[in-house]
RNA sequence: GCUCCCAUCGUCUAGCCUGGUCUAGGACUCUGCCUUUUCACGGCAGCAACAGGGGUUCAAAUCCCCUUGGGAGUACCA
């Protein structure tokens, strides 16, 4: 096997939102970095000025930071092969560009966009492939110079070779590009500013990354920068094309499919944890086909070859599921921080002590996959009001019903004269054991009977931990 | 159009490389039951798939070919 420190990346392009797709390869990146003990780069590819902005690489940052994916070497994060943002390395690419035209590997094109499109349309409409003609490719040193000197516009292509590349890839295995399959392209652009498969495989060169992987969309794009890797000696590195995530209509996910935010799911009250652990899930498997697991566990078990062909589709209901499961094993600490965080400022939660909101929030957990639909549930707690429904109107049709309200209404009244806040359990307990005993009520009628008597509704979560969770002036008026 | 990639329950997937152990396993969803004198969690059970056609072979979900279907790329975007 290799030995040499593994080297992997995440290269996003600031120039929007983090994108969930973005942060599964980050995922995969990270977990091969840690879980072979090597090196998790952040590079940004911000060379696309019209498009790239830094709120976006703060958010793409700020996600990372969230989701517990530190990286080794970054823009806020220097290291020996800095600089990070690809529009601080703008020589580098000209450097190696001048190599590459010097050595006849490169060209300078003076074709306008108007041109190219002309003989684009030409060629499709001939039923030829539309790759560059070659137009500039044999200019003579004198009219380059010359055309130079004028301060005519020129960008730089690669001459592409003409022969047919073969890569073995770590997920898709052996794959083959037929020669002739693109045309000269373009290295860098006539602003002097590099393209993204020619900076990228600089940058990867440079960077020392040992196995790159990304998406499948990327599957091709591969081709050129193998010419490039050969055109500057240099071998690649591992290549590793994850299948996209697909959305309901099997189209590759973007806004069209709704939420596709790192942002908009932290918004919903999603956990990192629930993030990384269905992330992780699509398109790879645990090889104990676990479905719930966390980030250490993931770094034990990662392996390349466990990646699916196949793409993969998102699926919030499954989503939702395991983040679920991570709520329900998570700390009460944590809980209590993330609702805290989530209710309002003036919620009557928070006029409450540490004892009762932990009994809350404990409470209700085991009701619900997000946080945020507890709110609801914490409201009800306060809310006075009786529900109107078939389920009620029958409970209270009951001749026991009546009995039961009366006698716990006195009870309440007394509690409240006793100027008490809550009910306690052992209040709760002793209701029932009179009304079992003295009034011989049981079974269904009772327990229905106070539940929909004290919480006004005829459905809910355990009754003693709601009723004692419930002010006596609430359920006071609740029996009114 | 051309190039490349892909194809197991509705969805995520195991199995495929190294054919027999697969009457194809798990998970989400849905349904039923148990538990909880509510609800949820949990437990149990059920529904449900090897895209089609040819080969190869004693034997194919697994190997080969074709068809069909899907996806991606074909930029002075990344």
């Amino acid at each position: 096997m290799n030995t040499e420190l593994v080297r992997v990346r995440f290269a996003p392009s600031p120039t929007g939102q983090f994108h969930i797709g973005g942060v599964r390869t980050a995922l995969y990146n990270f977990i091969y970095a840690r879980a072979t003990g090597g090196v998790f780069v952040l590079r940004i590819e911000d060379t696309d000025l019209e498009r790239s902005n830094m709120e976006s690489e703060k958010l793409h940052m700020e996600g990372m930071k969230w989701l517990g994916m530190d990286y080794d070497e970054g823009p806020d994060k220097p290291g020996e092969f800095g600089p990070y943002r690809q529009s601080e390395r703008l020589e580098i690419y000209k450097k190696y560009a001048d190599e590459l035209i010097t050595k006849g590997k490169a060209f300078y094109c003076f074709c306008t966009d108007e041109e190219l499109l002309e003989k684009k349309e030409k060629a499709k409409a001939g039923g030829l492939n539309p790759n560059y003609d070659g137009t500039c490719r044999n200019l003579s040193h004198d009219e380059v110079s010359k055309r130079l000197q004028k301060g005519e516009k020129a960008a730089v292509r690669f001459k592409v070779p003409i022969k047919a590349f073969t890569f073995k890839d770590r997920v898709k295995g052996e794959v083959t590009f037929p020669e002739n399959m693109v045309g000269d392209f373009i290295i860098l652009r006539s602003n002097g500013l590099p393209v993204y498969n020619y900076c990228c495989v600089i940058d990867d060169y440079l960077m020392k990354i040992t196995h790159v992987i990304r998406g499948d969309d990327h599957l091709a794009n591969t081709l050129r920068q193998l010419m490039l890797y050969e055109a500057i000696s240099v071998s690649p590195p591992e290549f590793a094309h994850v299948s996209l995530i697909v959305g309901h209509d099997r189209q590759k996910l973007s806004k069209r499919h709704g939420a596709t935010s790192l942002n908009w799911y932290k918004d919903e009250t999603y956990f990192p944890e629930a993030v990384v652990n269905y992330m992780s899930l699509l398109g790879w498997s645990h090889p104990e086909e676990k479905s719930i697991f966390d980030l250490e566990e993931l770094k034990r078990v990662f392996t390349i070859d466990r990646f699916v062909k196949s793409p993969a589709t998102f699926d919030n209901e499954k989503f939702k599921w395991v983040n679920g499961q991570h709520l329900r094993s998570i700390s009460c600490e944590r809980l209590l921080d993330q609702i805290g965080n989530i209710l309002p400022q003036n919620h009557r939660y928070f006029e409450q002590d540490d004892e009762w909101r932990k009994n809350c929030v404990e409470l209700f957990r085991e009701k619900v996959d997000l946080s945020k639909d507890m709110w609801p549930m914490i409201d009800r707690l306060f809310d006075a009001s009786v529900e109107q429904s078939d389920g009620m109107n029958e409970i209270n049709s009951w001749e026991t019903t009546p009995v039961i309200r009366e006698y716990l209404k006195s009870e309440m009244l007394r509690l409240d004269a006793e100027n008490r806040e809550f009910p306690t359990i052992s209040d709760v307990n002793s209701w029932m054991k009179h009304l079992k005993g003295e009034l011989k009520i049981k079974g269904k009628p009772l327990f229905m009977g106070m539940r929909a008597v004290l919480t006004g509704q005829d459905h809910g979560p355990d009754l003693k931990m709601f009723v004692c969770l419930t002010p006596v002036k609430i359920i006071l008026s609740r029996l009114e």
